[in-house]
DNA sequence: CGGGGATATTGACAATCTTCTATAAGCTGC
DNA sequence: GCAGCTTATAGAAGATTGTCAATATCCCCG
C-alpha cells in the first residue's frame, strides 16, 4: 500500500507519485466503439488497399479486372484485399452479370473521419 | 491480342471485356503518399492503441503509469503501444524527470483524416 | 452443354504483430 | 551510493497478415 500518510510523508510526497493522482485517471468507457474503430483502420493500415480505395474513389466504381492490372499483384490478392475493405463496410460490391463493380461507401469513410477527429 | 476487330467481332462485344476498356484505367501515382499513410493507419488499427490515444487526447497528457493501471496490459505491452503511436508521429512525449509525458501530436490526426476524406 | 472470362476459395509459407517475463536503465531523494 | 519508482529493451511464444499457385465457382454466349 502506497499511499499511507504519515507525518514524515507529506501529501507533497504522495502528489508526486505519478500513478497515484486521481484528476489523472480516464476511464474509456467499456463499449466505446475502438474495436470496431480499429477494425475499419485495420483495413485501411495497408498500402494496396488505400490505393485501390482512392483508385475506386477516383473513378467512381470499379470492378477486379481493372484493378488487377494496376499493380503487380496475383488477381487472388486483390480478390483478398477487396475482401477485407468489404467486410470492413468501406466498400460495397455489387454483382452485374459476370462482374463485380465495388464502390466506396461514403458514410463508413466518413465514420473512420469522426472517430480520428475525437481523438484529435 | 484481345481486342482485334472482325466482321463478327463487333465493338459491342470488345466492350463487353471489362478489363479492355481504356477509360476504366487508373493510374496511382508512384509516389501518393499512400505507404505513409498505411504506417499511419496501422498504428491506429489497435483497439488499445485507440483508447490510449482518445485518453491522451481528453486528459490534454498522460505518463505511462497513467495508462498502465487501466487496461489489464503490462507496462511493457503499454510501453511498446506507445512507442508505436510515436513512431507514427501521431503521439509525442517529453522527459519531465522521472515521468514521460505524452501528448497527441494533432498535426498527424488532421493529416490522417485529410488523407481519409480523399478517398470518401 | 461447353468454352472462356471473371471472381472466389483453399492451403501453404514467410513476415509481422501483440503479448508476456525478465531485466536493464534513468531519475530522485535520502 | 543506495532504494525505489518509472521507463525502456530483449527474447520468446502465439496469433495474424499478405502473398502466391492451384483450383473451384459463377456467368454469358454460341
Amino acid at each position: 500500500m502506497l499511499l499511507v500518510m504519515t507525518t514524515e510523508m507529506s501529501v507533497q510526497r504522495a502528489t508526486e507519485l505519478c500513478c497515484q493522482i486521481p484528476e489523472r485517471h480516464f476511464h474509456p468507457e467499456e463499449n466505446d466503439g475502438a474495436k470496431e474503430a480499429a477494425a475499419v483502420f485495420r483495413a485501411l493500415s495497408d498500402e494496396t488497399r488505400l490505393r485501390i480505395l482512392k483508385g475506386i474513389s477516383q473513378m467512381g466504381e470499379l470492378c477486379e479486372c481493372n484493378i488487377v492490372p494496376v499493380f503487380g499483384l496475383s488477381q487472388p490478392t486483390v480478390n483478398y484485399h477487396l475482401k477485407v475493405l468489404r467486410a470492413a463496410g468501406l466498400v460495397s460490391s455489387e454483382r452485374r452479370g459476370q462482374w463485380v463493380y465495388h464502390r466506396v461507401n461514403q458514410k463508413a469513410v466518413l465514420g473512420a473521419v469522426r472517430d480520428l477527429t475525437e481523438v484529435a
